[in-house]
DNA sequence: GCGGCTTACGTCAACGATGACGTAAGTGGA
DNA sequence: TCCACTTACGTCATCGTTGACGTAAGCCGC
């Protein structure tokens, strides 16, 4: 039985203590070279790879960081996750990826699995705005930085985006190209509320600082998907409510608004001007291109990952990080 | 400092033993009712969870299963996650997900490292469809499910989907409808070999004993994504090549067909009939709905979970097992 | 030629849990 | 009444590694 073999096996083989041995694997100093060639010779032979789970019961540290996300099937989720794991590599550590559904009892028991594990540290975007949760693993001593949610306290960080920002990016370039009737796709559902309001505050403010007209009829929300979209965007067809320009809360709903508009007939963006957010990478794939809202998911990555270093070096840092966003233009505003 | 509490501490709390406490926890027989209500009284007082790497360190088991993937942003695999994590959980275990980025020495540490962390089985989507790097850690003992590749050996067993049945389904599906110009979407690229030219295969088989003729230019090879799907149906239209039904090689390709046949003024499926392959959740939520062949990812998940849990019982499990494919009609064909 | 310093190791305990085994008290049957 | 058996614990070793500390040998300076 070809078991793995321990740190005893490669010091009995290169004639020395189990505790050089351990010099040798995590370069310590105190040891000659010939010891060492004879130890790396050893374990080569054997094959020996440390045991982490000795190694971090008693170092409490495993290289390893843990990245909780509500779902993968969203794109936006799944470049989210590709930023952070660029950054975590880029740090010298592997990620650990866990998804929790939008489930707060999965989302504990996913914190809790990490937790015992000893990851370094979670960077974490939890479900529906949950706090409790967090504030209650961070107590008992799991670092975290939280994304998109301003939260702090003892071993908890955040780390946001600017979405009134990137809205009013999106909403001023519609205005500035031309459109004075403008329309926002927004969404139902009130989980995440915290980010519901600000997309259709900026819609709102922005308009009023162009100049421009606003009613609520101006706004229909539906469920933040294709079919959302589109069925949000065919409601304000039919309604009659003069449109040339389109503001969609994300990429989805503006993906299902780009069929409506195709399905009756108007060009984009030459009838009807259209703003997407996310900016997943599916935009630059549509015909039109969608022009959407960016959020640098590396940026997002690096910040947190610079975050859970400096909370592990016990700076105190209860300052929420900004990462950057911007606005990118194609072909359908 | 809240540092974790630890069996110790319960022990002194409720004033019995460690293993007394280590029996409770783990509803080991040999304790009384009266004691067993101390010690879960003390754990809830002091939060007592045990901790996974001691005990793993000793059982060798974790109660977690690694999922490794090429990456997330195809939905494809974003949903084959979804399928296997629902599986894993109703095993009663949690998922680890991690990416490889069809980076082969990323692929190795993360098999270095769910296998140092002692997760009970991987269930893994191999880069290239790489053989060493899996059998270089079956042997030091990781059990392994590969996944869409046959390969067998000790701890190591695959699961399968009929790729070949589900490319006849979709193509003999475009014959039956009518089509008799057909034409095939196909990829570029040999990383995957072994899938690669099975769908060309079930192509031409199909073609020929619905008594169809084939010829190489019925083939156009692109890269297996919407621009690529829609630059090989341009290629189609703009060699002249006679076409009213088009197989894709997945989805991607597909909605890239869609747009180039759009923007030709060619109605789907009127004048084109469409089918892809995978059916991915997007292919509802396009107009026209998409005609594709869909894997079973749940059943996918669920028989790797079971061939996992045969292995570890020992029972020399070398027939790879498959999973059933479909053809989901809708709109496009 | 002696004290102090450095180098190159080794020894031992500890991390937090469980496996193997021991044992005192209680139970039941002949 | 005695023995066997069960129940309800406790004790000790162990998993594989690293932290803390000990120490012999060599070197240096005076």
């Amino acid at each position: 039985m070809p078991s793995r073999s321990t740190i005893y096996d490669v010091a009995a083989l290169a004639g020395v203590s189990p505790r050089t041995v351990s010099r040798v694997v995590n370069d310590e100093a105190g040891f000659g070279e010939a010891t060492r060639l004879r130890v790396l010779d050893a374990i080569e032979k054997l094959e020996y790879r440390p045991n982490m789970l000795a190694r971090a019961l008693i170092t409490r540290r495993t290289g390893t960081i843990g990245l909780v996300v509500p779902q993968m099937i969203d794109p936006f989720f799944a470049e989210l996750v590709d930023g952070v794991q660029a950054a975590v590599k880029a740090s010298g550590r592997t990620t650990i990826i866990a998804k929790h559904d939008d489930d707060l009892a999965e989302f504990d028991s996913i914190l809790e699995t990490l937790s015992s594990f000893a990851v370094d540290g979670a960077i974490v975007y939890s479900p529906g705005g949950d706090r409790a949760t967090l504030f209650k693993h961070t107590l008992r001593g799991l670092p975290t930085v939280a994304l998109g949610m301003e939260i702090s306290g003892t071993n908890l960080g955040s780390v946001l985006w600017d979405i009134t920002g990137g809205a009013e990016l999106g909403i001023e370039h519609l205005v500035t190209i031309g459109c004075t009737k403008l329309v926002m796709l927004s969404r139902t559902g009130t989980r995440n509320s915290p980010q519901l309001p600000r997309r259709e505050t900026a819609f709102r403010h922005t308009l009023q600082s162009a100049g421009l007209q606003f009613s609520e009829a101006q706004v229909v929300r539906k469920d933040p998907t294709i079919d959302g979209g589109r069925s949000a965007m065919e409601a304000v067809l039919a309604s009659g409510t003069p449109v040339d320009g389109v503001f969609a809360y994300n990429d989805a709903m503006a993906i299902g608004a780009l069929q409506a508009l195709a399905l009756a007939g108007l060009r984009v963006p030459h009838d009807v001007a259209l703003v997407g957010f996310n900016d997943i990478a599916l935009c630059s794939a549509l015909v039109p291109q969608l022009t959407s809202v960016r959020l640098d998911r590396v940026g997002i990555g690096r910040e947190a990952v610079a975050l859970l270093d400096r909370m592990r070096k016990g700076s105190d840092h209860r300052q929420p990080v900004f990462v950057d966003v911007e606005l990118i233009v194609r072909q359908s505003a």
